[in-house]
DNA sequence: GTCTATAGAGGGATAGAC
DNA sequence: GTCTATCCCTCTATAGAC
């Protein structure tokens, strides 16, 4: 871990940021790192693995930086409350735009696809962990996929920060919106014990079927 | 409209779809369209101006190819149902992908940016229409923000289509985790009358405050 | 409208001095 | 570990023949 390898993780962060995945090169990211264009190669051999190391380095980070506040996080609406705080602070630091920087690159690239899917997969184990929390004591709880929701979840806030930077005002419809749906949510979680019950039994015939 | 000019457009598609943002340039377009280089200029100026163009070309297509099956649902549940099809058949065909792609690059390059909102805000209008006919008879409805509510889920799908690339099991579990999701939700809206009258006074009182 | 040819910049990657 | 220098390729964009 020398100096010189950080310094091009974070120049590649900041450089996946600022030009996306269409500017970066070695020497845009040399340039932005502060250092000599060989050394990309010298420490990391391809520009592509460089990318995959910089993804691990800053999702880890990050998802570090918000475990705190994904710890406090007993509701639905809650839950939102946080995302939508992640959603203006990575903006501005810019770390979730870099992952979808990735993922659009791993598209066509295979070999940044399995960083971008266990850069994912940190946020996802965040999520995974707080839904199961907030879900526990719901009549709905016990039925649904809390995996396959932590991935939506997951997957649909990358699209929301790509959503962001071409149409802000959109962005913030649909993030009002939601945070809206989560207050609604709410009220319905918070049904009467005969409607909780009604809801289970109804719950328990449909599902016998798949 | 000549040949050559459609030509363009979707070996544009085409090379966005297989080559990313980062690896599509005029070159690697006229190879997919079958047309000398110079022509990308001649046509459309520059690479970046074939691309805004390309984008509301495909968008245009596939947000018609779905206009019939968007205006035949009538519940959320068939909303998610027509989103599963629609994400199998995109993948394939790939349009919503170079959405993505578009999108990826808007974020760097604010020449793209109009371009990549216009597209979105066609299937963003699609949505908006369903959305606001599902709610309609729901206790939700009148209270819920439709456009927004529709740039979410536009955005969302967005996010979906790039997990899928880097992780098709983990998205295909996201995917039918909301279609469960979308079934109970449909038994939430067919409770009894008191129920949706309770529920709506509690909006009521809720929604007073905001 | 379409082609060839080319200028000029930027790209990945390596060799070799220090 | 770091630097310079370089090879060779690809890129955008244009000029000019047809």
């Amino acid at each position: 871990m020398t100096d010189t390898r950080t310094r091009l993780l974070d120049g590649a962060l900041a450089t996946l940021r600022d030009k996306g995945i269409a500017g970066t090169s070695a020497r845009t990211i040399a340039a932005a790192a502060g250092v000599n264009q060989a050394l990309v190669f010298y420490h990391f051999g391809t520009v592509d693995e460089l990318l995959a190391a910089a993804c691990a380095h800053g999702a880890t980070a990050r998802v570090a930086a918000y475990a705190d506040r994904f710890a406090t996080v007993t509701s639905l609406a809650e839950l939102l409350q946080v995302g939508v705080e992640l959603h203006e602070e990575e903006r501005a630091e810019g770390n979730v735009v870099v992952l979808a920087q990735i993922l659009a690159g791993a598209q066509a690239e295979p070999k940044l696809a399995p960083a971008a899917a266990a850069a994912l997969n940190l946020w996802i184990a965040e999520i995974e962990t707080v839904l199961h929390r907030v879900l526990a004591d719901s009549p709905l709880g016990p039925v649904l996929d809390v995996p396959g929701l932590a991935r939506s979840v997951s997957a649909a806030f990358i699209g929301f920060e790509l959503y962001d930077g071409v149409d802000p005002d959109g962005a913030a419809r649909a993030m009002s919106a939601l945070a809206q749906l989560g207050a609604l949510l709410t009220l319905v979680e918070d049904l009467g014990p005969t409607t909780r019950r009604l809801l289970r039994s109804r719950i328990r015939k449909a599902t016998t079927g798949s």
